[in-house]
DNA sequence: TATGGTTGTCTATATCAATAGACATATTGA
DNA sequence: TCAATATGTCTATTGATATAGACAACCATA
């Protein structure tokens, strides 16, 4: 282990929350798994050089995310965590990444749209600026925790109807090959990271501060043509990417 | 544009840092690129729904970090804006993948030593946990602004030396040609993202609160046999990684 | 040179964040 | 049942954060 882990004063990032992202990062990296609990609060105050009320203060907040209960008398009990992997693949497709790793999966179409493409969209579809493509939000959980938000731009024209074929199979893979696509292949992913903003945190249940991995994924079909451009975000502290090369 | 980017109150994190982080994301997206510089403090203020003052310290950060500029009397100039994009192909190279897009590249050698595995390094280079295996701690420079911290391991027996070599040709690619290894590829690529810990914060020159995208890559040569394990922890938003399937 | 727009500085006040100490309450195990 | 170890609650104090208003200093330009 890294021995202590250190927070800082006076940085515009209150002591109780940088604590309170150490532990969930500690908790997600399986740092606690032999007690399944957090350390006494005593113990934590120590470890970060702050005063118990302080440690208190992160740990309230983790429980206000569900990740811990505290039990009087006893400790502070862990009661969540988890980490899914998304294989990013030439055949890399949301549900069957993560089908075995949560009991339930479940994707939400939030809105569609037909729009006209803006100069990023018409370039990742090779579309002229202003051609007319549907923009799909959905929204994806795993066993009823929201994992990620994302974004869909598809060809108006050869896609018309995927909004209805969407809501219908909960799968992109299912609602191309309802619209004839039978095949697709993941052609380039680009990821970064941020911060969360107003929209996510409520979307995705965060607590401000929170970190997105950001994914902006263009899918062609066999002959190499764009049949899909995404911008998904996750929230980093629920994922983590795999690339196979 | 998403019309105005909201701050959230009482929440851990100080409004000054919020709109901080929020505007060095605009710059970084070249909302800004017009003009080349910031809107005025007052309009910013109007949009984020805050006290001038508010936003005076969140652009103080920004010049702290030589992002912006602030000039009496005519506004706040944009200095700084840059995202490098790292390519994740069979190919990875570090200096080779960024070459084009900085003047100058740098790798610092910061520590060399002989350790034994732990079950994480064991289990990614194949060896049994206890193994001898050289660590090198490593920190890598684009225009003289610290890009990405990693740690690599190394199988002692077949790379001993490596470090010296290393530091004599500040390359993972060249070092493993002085030691025998004439080609290498990119087997495995894990992404996540976390926040930047003290440590971090001070090599990678960045204020708390910070967003790591961190890579944790397995190589192996050309038979397919593990020679290098590494976590590089990149600064999130100096860098974008791009999955080329 | 006068004006409008911009950043820089100062004072004052209210709220949040963090520390400190004391004690209550619940759980576990000897 | 008792002691040790936890979390829960309360009061008090200090420093950081945020708001509010006023005015100075500087720049571009009409």
């Amino acid at each position: 282990m890294a021995g202590l882990k250190q927070v800082q004063r006076q940085t515009g990032v209150a002591l109780w929350r940088q604590i309170a992202d150490r532990i969930r990062e500690a908790i997600g990296n399986g740092a606690y798994d032999g007690t399944g609990m957090v350390p006494p609060e005593t113990v934590l105050a120590l470890q970060f050089g702050v005063n118990r009320h302080t440690v208190r203060s992160a740990l309230a907040a983790l429980a206000q995310e569900g990740i811990v209960r505290a039990v009087q008398g006893r400790g502070t009990l862990i009661e969540r965590k988890e980490r899914l992997n998304f294989p990013i693949t030439r055949r890399t497709r949301f549900t069957a990444g993560i089908g075995d790793q949560a009991r339930e999966m479940r994707s939400l179409l939030l809105d569609e749209l037909t729009v006209e493409a803006n100069a990023e969209v018409a370039r990742w579809l090779r579309l002229k600026t202003g051609a007319k493509v549907i923009r799909l939000e959905t929204l994806r959980e795993a066993d009823k925790r929201p994992v990620s938000k994302a974004t869909s731009w598809f060809p108006a024209e050869r896609f018309a109807g995927i909004g209805e074929a969407y809501r219908k199979h909960q799968s992109i893979t299912k609602a191309f090959a309802e619209l004839g696509l039978a095949d697709y292949v993941r052609a380039t992913t680009e990821v970064t990271a941020a911060h969360a903003d107003t929209a996510d945190l409520a979307d995705l249940e965060l607590t401000p501060g929170a970190i997105l991995l950001i994914a902006k994924a263009m899918n062609t079909d066999l002959d190499g043509v764009p049949v899909q451009y995404s911008i998904s975000r996750f929230a980093a502290d629920r994922v983590q990417f795999t690339i196979e090369n």
